[in-house]
Formats: structure tokens, C-alpha cells, sequence
DNA sequence: CGGCCTTTTGACGTCAATCAAAATTTGTGG
DNA sequence: CCACAAATTTTGATTGACGTCAAAAGGCCG
């Protein structure tokens, strides 16, 4: 994608907030490298992660947002930001690039759609096995489609994936030692995930 | 909307299978009136509804499928639908097309994000405040912004709201017996709720 | 009226939440 | 590099909200 002059560039660190659609902040990235997490809050401080945004994706809601959706850096985070008005003028310029969000939000819809079964109707075990899963499948470096096994590390903290999965920090903590425990996953520093058989993790995830 | 001469004109009964994302169903449709209900369900049974359209939605996953959605008629449903080729087609005549249904795309992935909070992070009887809320928005004839009152059929049985909610029949018929012991709602043959004061109503979602 | 399906109600069980505290990791300054 | 403080993660004990199982009540349509 080609950039107008108005872009930026910069780091976030981790937690910083990106943006929020709820108010006046008018702006539009790509996400280059990093996880950026987009978390709705209840009144009374329950949180939701609503999404999970990896490279190369598209970061912003077009088109009026009263949707309250807040965006923050989950890892390090490197994004190429512009302004409302910038995407709109490209997207006047090159009509592919209206067609090419689309389709990128269509993807969202089938993520959240996904997650929304899993939150729904799926148990804590089931819910962390598709987690792991589906940041196995974002962020192992060499995942090809036929790797019987992945290694990563995970974008989020145990409160973090709770708020993901609609779980508690200590549900999830037990869950993940489960999971060591039938050497499903290693886990070393907290943060680094090994699967030695994705099948056997797939298994557990309940689809 | 102008619609092509291979279109057509159907009405649906309830329950019927509309279409499903996951295979060789290649239509897409516009919802005239009813409701249409989008499910997810797990190899063992667990179902999940993922989306309701009302009319005027449109229908359908543009671009490939392979999300395994399924697209049952939750009521009464006239539809009008037709080929993917024909939207195809119908959106490279007229690429504002393609803008409004970017637009609807957006509106569902809010809503979808919505329910994923009272998925994850919302009680029971929170997750019937804010069901009831919802269709009494989109369904309440004489819905005007400023209305203190509503009065609707519910247009999903109290097994699908419980799919809807990620609950079981009874806590479903539980929560609504509360509310109608708390007089925040009279329901009439099982399927007609009136909202006295919506606000009462809006205070047990949780929001 | 009678069968069938949906909804409600009741008794009980269980999975995950809550409360509490220990263990481990991370960060900071000397 | 180590010592200490703070944050994160784990573990344990207990509770509670919702699920499960069972049966009664109410609607709907022949």
C-alpha cells in the first residue's frame, strides 16, 4: 500500500492506547508488526477483548463509529497511521482499496463470529485449546499449513486471555497447567508456548 | 435497490434453511421482512446464533465462504435473492454498492462484538435485559427514539434465545419469569413482551 | 377431546467464580 | 550482580450461578 504524505509511523509500547472509536479520535493504521487488542468495558469496569488484530491487518472503524470499541498494544506494536481524511481520498483514488477493507472486515466478522460460539457454548478447557490454536496459527513465524507441531509466544497475559475467553485469570492459569500437565503444550517463562501435535491440541478445542 | 432479471421473489417458512455459507450455496439475498436467524454449531450439537438480520439486511458472504454459517428463517421471512454472479455483476455497474454493503458489514461486526461482551462477561438475567432490549429496538413498529414503552413478538422461541445467549431453555424461561415477577415486562402467549418503561428495562443490562 | 410441543417449575449437581495466600517472575536501584 | 518491591501466575478451599434431570402446566392443532 502506498502511503500519503500525512502517514506515520511509530512504536507503541505495549498498553498504550491506540484509539478509540467512541470519540474524536479520527484516525487509521496498519498494523506492520505486533498484536493490537480491541476491548469493550461494562460500567462497572468487566471487560471484553472483542477482537485481535495481527499483521498485516487494517486498524479503525470508517464511516461514523459509535461503537466503543477501545484499541491498545498487546506486544510492541508498529503501525503506519493516517488520518480519516487521508483514507478517504485513497480509497476515492484506488476504488480496490474500499474493496480490499471489505474484505478484511468481512474476515473480522467471521473471527468474531467464531468467538462468539466459543463464548457462548464452549467450556474453559475448550476455550483455551482454541485460543492457543488460533495464536498458533497467527503467530508461529514458520507455520505452515502442514506443521505438525508450532512455538510462539503468547501476545497476551493469563488476565489478558481471560478477558479474551469470558473467563477468570485463575480458570485460565488451571487450565493452561492441564494442559502442561497431559503435555499437550510446554510452557516456559509464562510466555512461551511449544505444541508438539497441533492435532492433539485441535482435539481438545471442541469444533 | 434496482434488482436484476435473474432475481427472484420467496417467501420462507419458518424454521426453512435459507442458505449456508459452508458449501455450494451461492446466493445472496435481501430481507424484506421477518427475521433471519445466522448459526454456528459444534460437531456434538451445541448451537450458536451468531447474527439476526432484520429487514432490510442483506444476506450473505460475498467473496468466498468458508465460514459455516448457516441462514435459517427465524419467522416469516420474504426474501428477495439472487445469484452471487448477479451481485457480482450488479456491484461493478454500480460500486456505491459495494460501499453500502461495506457499511452493513461494519454494523454487523459492531453488533457481533456487542453480544460478545454479554457473552463473555454479562449474568443471565443481564444477557435477557439486554435480548429483549435489542429486538424491541428492532422490532417495535412504532419505535421512535423517544418512546418510554415497547411492545414486540419475540421472533426466536425461548430454546433459540437460549442458543442466542449461550444459556439453557430453563435459565431462559427463569430470567423472563423474574422480570415478569418484577414487573419490568407482561408477556402475553408466551411469544407477545410489553415494556412499560424501557429505561427499567435498560438498567438490568449491565451496560 | 387428545396428542404433541413449548414453557414453566422444582430438586439437585457441577463447573467455574470467588476469596485467600503462596510461589514465581519481572523490574529497579544500589 | 544482587536485594528488594511489585506484578503476575499458580495453587487451594469454598461458594454460587447456571446446568441437568425430571415432571407438571399450558398452548396449539388435528
Amino acid at each position: 500500500m502506498t502511503l500519503s504524505r500525512s502517514t506515520k509511523r511509530h512504536k507503541a509500547e505495549t498498553g498504550k492506547e491506540l484509539m478509540s472509536d467512541v470519540g474524536s479520535v479520527d484516525r487509521f493504521s496498519n498494523v506492520l508488526s505486533g498484536v493490537v487488542k480491541l476491548t469493550k468495558t461494562l460500567s462497572d469496569g468487566r471487560q471484553q477483548i472483542v477482537g485481535l488484530q495481527f499483521a498485516p491487518d487494517f486498524l479503525g472503524r470508517p464511516f461514523q463509529a459509535e461503537s466503543t470499541v477501545t484499541a491498545e498494544a498487546a506486544t510492541e506494536v508498529e503501525l503506519c497511521s493516517f488520518p480519516r481524511q487521508a483514507l478517504e481520498r485513497m480509497m476515492k483514488e484506488q476504488p480496490d482499496l474500499e474493496h480490499r477493507l471489505l474484505e478484511q472486515k468481512l474476515r473480522e466478522l467471521d473471527q468474531a463470529r467464531e468467538w462468539m460460539v466459543a463464548l457462548g457454548r464452549k467450556t474453559a478447557a475448550e476455550k483455551i485449546a482454541s485460543f492457543l490454536l488460533m495464536i498458533a496459527r497467527n503467530i508461529d513465524p514458520a507455520a505452515g499449513p502442514e506443521r505438525r507441531g508450532a512455538s510462539f509466544d503468547l501476545p497476551l497475559s493469563r488476565a489478558e486471555i481471560a478477558d479474551f475467553l469470558g473467563l477468570t485469570v485463575e480458570t485460565v492459569s488451571r487450565q493452561i497447567t492441564r494442559l502442561r500437565g497431559e503435555k499437550v503444550i510446554r510452557v516456559e517463562n509464562n510466555r512461551h508456548v511449544t505444541v508438539d501435535d497441533i492435532q492433539r491440541l485441535a482435539a481438545r478445542a471442541g469444533d
